[in-house]
DNA sequence: CAATGAATGCAACGATCGTTGTAAATCAAT
DNA sequence: ATTGATTTACAACGATCGTTGCATTCATTG
């Protein structure tokens, strides 16, 4: 029988056992974690973690990677509507959304582990599962930045011929470098140094992008 | 067995041993690597692993990521040196300086597939392995490259309070986004598309870093 | 209370792995 | 050809791992 009714505790044990898994899997990577280590982390059997996933470890990974995903974009795509819809003073705003988008950096630290590991494990990977990951994180998150972007271009705020790139150019200069030093948020960077980097970052970026004449 | 073409001396049995390794961490990661395996791609019995290198696959690991940094400091290097010291046109020598930067991840496959796997690995590799990696490679590399920008605001072709920032921007424009999008190389981009990710990075650093009037 | 289904503890399996010991085979140099 | 170093094949060890079956415990529900 499907799993028509769960009861209260069914659906706690999964979520558990998921983020036991984004945890450890980030932590170790897919072949260092092992599944006793995931259940402890859990705080469950590791027979459990088969009641739950008949794909054993392999499932439970695709599952962590897809769904942790799909939180992150949420949280950029909030983001994007806060900081880019309504542009009062465009450097303060561009500044505080670049603050913004390495934010997920600090508070999701078990997905961009786990991102990490993703990019190992390329050449291990289902290409479908890589494919789904892309499109339904990275991708979609930068499809909806470069249509903001075009908006700002649009309202002459930038002068952009291509909004993709325009999108491309400002992450890479205000959030690349902070992503990088800090191994995708494993060593946190001292405030300061963000602080820095962003502010710098952005205004190459308007020199680059800001109307002329 | 079979292959008794030529027999190989001291050194170069320790050399397969290494570059055996190299393949297979960067293929596979340090945990999947088996000795087994890369005892194979060597061409070498396990046990001649082990006559080698008394401390065994850590010992291994670490030496493969050490030597390759040396090797790849040295290529990066010679491109500083044929494209940045004598500058004749600038756009031209820095859309060949973007294309020669970004070479080695074809040149040397190997090594950077290694880099993918030590990001991965940062929270299960002893601090000083990192430190010493980090300081024969990459941090070496930068630090001539941002001398080099400032010896090219010295020139007045670019405007640049500060060098290394310059160089940073630099490479995050022209750069990063073909090493993102390719996963460090292992899946190759189009010509097309490196040649336009290129071309339009660089349009964009002048246009921020160039002398303004 | 009894019934139901989920969660657990436990043992066991086959497989793989890092590592070492040992003795035979192979090489370079005399 | 003898010597001495090096490489090899082979076996074995302890350890870990993914996975499954089974009997037991536990919480919820009728």
């Amino acid at each position: 029988m499907g799993t028509a009714v769960k009861r209260a505790g069914l659906a706690e044990k999964r979520e558990a056992i998921v983020r036991g898994a984004r945890a450890v899997f980030g932590r170790d990577g897919y072949t260092r974690a092992s599944i006793g280590s995931i259940a402890k982390e859990a705080d469950v059997s590791t027979r459990t973690i088969y009641n739950h996933f008949d794909g054993g470890k392999s499932e439970l990974f695709r599952v962590v990677v897809t769904e942790g995903a799909e939180q992150i974009v949420a949280a950029q795509l909030d983001l994007i509507d806060r900081y880019l819809r309504k542009v009062t003073d465009l450097e303060s705003d561009l500044v505080a959304f670049a603050h913004g988008w390495i934010e997920p950096l600090e508070k999701f630290p078990d997905h961009f582990a786990l991102v990490r590991q993703l990019n190992a494990e390329v050449g291990h990977l289902p290409p479908e599962l890589l494919e789904a990951w892309q499109e339904a994180g990275p991708r979609k998150t930068f499809r909806v930045l470069a249509e903001r972007f075009a908006g700002l271009a649009a309202e002459g705020l930038i002068e952009a011929d291509d909004p993709e790139r325009a999108a491309l150019h400002f992450i890479h200069l205000t959030g690349t470098e902070v992503t990088a030093r800090s191994y995708h948020g494993a060593v946190p960077l001292p405030r300061k140094t963000v602080d820095e980097l962003i502010a710098s970052g952005v205004r190459a970026y308007l020199r680059g992008y800001l109307p002329r004449g």
